[in-house]
DNA sequence: CCTCATTGTTGAACGCGTTCAGATTTCTCT
DNA sequence: AGAGAAATCTGAACGCGTTCAACAATGAGG
């Protein structure tokens, strides 16, 4: 009965002062975040992505988040509106760390295939280097129903910077030639075909993964192959039927509702 | 405290006479269960899966089936380590339902492009009657921890069966010439086809799967085109790929264990 | 008829993710 | 400064899946 009560210091005598000059109420009514919000919404994501890489997603509480980051339950979800969503800082961080790990591929090689490979086996490597505890993220993606799956809108984000890369991958190819209309939706498909590796791998429980890693240099020659043969007639027709259908099919999701769960329910008011 | 107390009537008056002669010890020292956990075993599947259909899965708590089945929670537990494992009485009842829905394209048609359009559609069809629920448990079945995953263990028997069907498709088609080395892997490819089919389904929100079945028509005629020219010697090569990365990889899961959740290390002893 | 091991069954209890009514702090405007 | 609104924060409580120690029914062997 005594709500409140102590707080820990928020911002210490010895906090950084930073742009702490008046309420910084600047530039026309910011809709944005307060500062003050934003500062215990990273300390909780902060302390949760701590504690997922120490314990496991599962063995890991909100409690124990909570505690860990001196703050009540409730607190943390007034910023997050489930343990799934926590885990979307993750995403962000491997993403970044994806994007980082292929820079140098997309800098030094030229050839197509080289390029895939690079950018595909840093999405491997770094989705390795965590494994265990990865697994558990990637898991979600491949829930349809979880917001963490990559087609859906809070992912658009992510899955734009990701797509980005293949783009890279496509456009910075020295000498390769794809037929004019394969070439808008290349990036796509090797995305798509990333996907694919990626929902292998969460499967893959041969020791370090290396039937993933023999996925990836499988397949990788195969698709260069593939690539291009479409400048072959006899592949031709096949070509455009599948590009049809990509564009045909268009989005996967959100169309229609269809059967929404309790949770999704409640989520969709905090749009 | 009063465990046990008054019972429903296990066998009533009315109850079917069958093989009730004797205590039937019949055949040398069944180590199969006995009637009696049989019948409360049966009891609990069914209602649970009634319950599932008429509320959808998570709506339906183990207490709501063990109320409505007139036992106890923990008696439920004693017979299914899981929630989750009353779903795979539904998984049987569903290839069952696709088996039954496939036969008579099976039966008619002799082209190879017909009976998978076939197969490939009475799998979907099957599927949509029930949408909405059954996406809850292919959910499921898209998840590689849970023991409903396809590549597992305890799922063989119907993934064999499943398997089954497209060997027919693949044996009884008149006219189909395809490489000797194809010929052994088909089936599974095909199977591994419907499994992407059944991925994009659960990902499927369009008004009545319509994408879905969209993907369906336009791929079957792509699967078909493909297997047609693997006879000509510009895909060969890419064909001989293929099949060496999947006698390679062999199966996906079962070489080591990763780490394991509680659950997992739980369910592991019940072996 | 009486053990007694096996099998079946019970319901309270545990820990979890999540919710909620209300308290407190901060911001805004006068 | 002060009042009111908005943002932030609290922890008890809820319902869930699951576990567990204990108890009852069953049936084989004496």
């Amino acid at each position: 009965m005594r709500p409140g009560g102590v707080r820990r210091l928020r911002t210490p005598a010895t906090a950084v002062p930073g742009p702490t000059v008046s309420t910084v109420t600047a530039s026309r009514r910011d809709p944005g975040p307060s500062p003050r919000g934003e500062q215990t919404r990273e300390l909780i994501v902060a302390t949760a992505l701590r504690l997922f890489r120490e314990r496991g997603y599962e063995a890991t509480t909100m409690r124990a988040i909570a505690a860990e980051a001196q703050v009540s339950v409730g607190n943390a979800y007034y910023y997050f509106p489930s343990k799934q969503h926590l885990v979307q800082a993750y995403y962000g961080q491997s993403q970044g760390a994806h994007a980082a790990a292929a820079r140098p591929c997309l800098e030094t090689e030229s050839a197509f295939q080289a390029r895939l490979h690079g950018v595909l086996l840093a999405r491997v490597d770094t989705m390795q280097d965590e494994k265990g505890f990865a697994v558990d993220f990637f898991r979600f993606a491949a829930d349809p129903q979880s917001p963490l799956s990559p087609f859906s809108k809070e992912s658009a984000t992510a899955r734009e910077m990701s797509i980005g890369l293949y783009e890279e991958v496509v456009h910075g190819a020295k000498g390769l030639k794809v037929p004019a209309e394969l070439q808008e939706s290349l990036p796509e498909l090797l995305w798509l075909y990333q996907m694919g590796v990626v929902l292998f791998w969460i499967h893959d429980t041969s020791p370090a993964s290396a039937k993933t890693y023999a996925l990836v240099e499988r397949t990788v020659p195969l698709v260069g192959k593939l690539v291009h043969l479409t400048r072959y007639r006899l592949l031709r027709g096949v070509l455009s039927d599948l590009l049809d259908l990509l564009r045909e099919l268009g989005p996967i999701q959100g169309s229609a509702p269809g059967r929404l769960t309790d949770r999704e329910r409640r989520s969709a008011r905090s749009e």
